[in-house]
DNA sequence: GTGAAAGCGCTAACAG
DNA sequence: CTGTTAGCGCTTTCAC
């Protein structure tokens, strides 16, 4: 669109109202020292009475370098922008680019022509990085378009070792949570997955196994029913565990909303939790202080996690590369309400 | 950047190997019909083969646009990306741009400088539009970046009736929610706003006000206790009503984040929810169904409102502007278990 | 310190 | 249907 009230000015016209020539008006805009104090005065006031803005196309295109980097969601579930982890999330990742001064645009794709449209805007040369996230297991764009030469962060675990990642420990995160409940003397455990697709549902899974063999306790398919981060399909998992196995006294939930949701389940069927039921959650997100009882949960420090992804990605933008870096953050378990030692 | 390992292939490169001339390929790129089926055989396959993908910068800068809108969301308290509201709108504003083959730039400055660079960004004609989130009374940006010619819609309250803009009744929800409260039977009525610089907190103390007045009861500086759309503050606010009110048995509070708060804290005061005390939120967002008892609530169409922003936006986009447009969308009462008749 | 000039990669008339 | 030719607005050598 060209907008008649919005014709912006050019840098031509003010290097000809400032009686200066492009090149000089250039040098103020970035900041070079080689220019004349007079020349910079006279430009800085033509530029400030026409309201002058430089057009980014035009400078991204000659500099060869945009200063913006994409966030990727591959969502099609829906499933992170309803989940409280995912704004935190997204907070840092804001907070953190701004501080590298890197704008963000965030890509979505929804349906498969939405994918490759993000994919060819992606290797358009547009963005100077990627950052991704909620990946699912398999998925090779990352790596795709880390072999083109774009710098790639994904916030989760790396889909392959040459890309740089940041993620919290979600097994042990996971083995921290169960043994807590094993601790509180629960023998029969039960947990609800997050979405299996994904590696932190696995890990979280694997966590849960780990510190019920660690406590001597049986590892049983039934108790573990998959999940999907979704609130309204953890009140189905619940139910189902509650019919199958009625006699569980603990179990572990892979996200806080999940955790509420099933909490409400598990009171609704006569049971008190913590002392029939002891449930730990996984977020420490603000759901966990909204249930009654308090949920006890597993903390991970989503927004700086986010703001080290963006770091991350700042500094491996600016090395044009360089060799891969993986943090792993350690997840603290957080005891409230919903956990209690047997009687 | 230049990535050695990107470089990227241009249209030139592509012409020669194909035989043909830059338009040639330009044309195919575009899906011009005035290219024979031989020449776009022949064009595409060398596209593939070498993996063209046009640069953004260079077509943008030929075309004078750049297919991008941002959202710009002035944020300094962290408010909003806390709140599922936001998460939920922002949903459905990708979504939206997304059908409108719009891609999303996110804004959020934080300091002083970043809201220069980011008005610097918006005016670079690096966008065609812009999306303007939890804004405060009196905030000028929308206005003078409407003024330079940029097409923009506001989330909540216009701030100027040639804004467009997509909103909640707000004041008829906290009136909605108010006069339940009344049939309900309770007598001595509270209230814990939103944040009051901003448009909608002030229409849904508006609303409760009015509700009150219809119903008979009196209006009292002393039960209006001013929130922030944060939890944390909630609490505080929460006990001040009690400590100050021991006797109240209704509360209007206006997010669903904070009411699930003050529920908290009014239950732990002693009190029954919703025989002593009943309370209704504002938003119906997932909280609502998470906290116990269920929360009453206002429902607005959240990612129903992105949508339309978005799509309002794109309107404006193509039409080179405009009559502004202002659309409202109605909220609905959602009666769930933290009100009751009193008996 | 400053200006002239040559692109950056692509689109868009304009001929043919 | 296709190629030629100008730019889009800015940065960046390279002389002066």
């Amino acid at each position: 669109m060209i907008h008649e009230a919005g014709r912006n000015p050019t840098i031509q016209e003010v290097a000809r109202l400032a009686g200066v020539s492009q090149s000089t008006v250039s040098r103020v805009i970035n900041g070079s020292p080689r220019v004349s104090a007079t020349a910079r005065a006279a430009v800085e006031q033509v530029i400030a009475r026409v309201e002058y803005v430089p057009n980014n196309s035009a400078r991204n295109l000659a500099q060869r370098h945009s200063d913006t980097v994409a966030v990727v969601i591959p969502d099609p579930a829906n499933r992170l922008f309803g989940d409280p982890f995912f704004a935190s999330l997204l907070g840092g990742i804001t907070a953190g680019l701004t501080d590298n001064d890197l704008q963000l645009v965030l890509l979505r794709p929804l349906s498969q022509r939405d994918d490759e449209r993000a994919q060819a805007y992606l290797r358009g040369g547009h963005v100077e990085g990627a950052i991704f996230v909620g990946l699912v297991i398999g998925d090779t764009r990352p790596r795709r378009l880390f072999d083109r030469g774009v710098p790639v962060v994904v916030v989760g675990s790396a889909p392959d070792p040459a890309i740089s990642n940041v993620d919290c420990d979600n097994r042990e995160g996971a083995r921290l949570a169960t043994a807590h409940l094993v601790e509180c003397g629960r023998l029969k455990i039960a947990t609800i997955t997050g979405a299996l697709e994904g590696v932190s549902a696995q890990e979280r899974l694997a966590g849960y196994r780990d510190a019920l063999a660690a406590g001597g306790l049986e590892v049983d398919p039934r108790l573990e029913v998959p999940g999907d981060y979704d609130p309204e399909l953890a009140v189905e998992a619940a139910k189902l565990i509650l019919q199958r196995e009625p006699d569980i006294d603990g179990l572990f939930v892979a996200s806080d909303t999940m955790a509420a949701a099933a909490l409400r389940v598990i009171q609704d069927s006569g049971r008190r939790v913590p002392e029939d039921v002891s449930i730990v959650g996984f977020d420490d997100s603000a759901v966990a202080r909204m249930t009654r009882p308090l949920l006890t949960t597993v903390a991970q420090p989503t927004e700086a996690m986010g703001r080290e992804a963006a770091n991350l990605l700042a500094g491996l933008i600016g090395a044009g590369g360089g060799a891969p870096r993986h943090v792993v953050f350690a997840p603290a378990l957080v005891v409230r309400e919903t956990s209690a030692a047997r009687l």
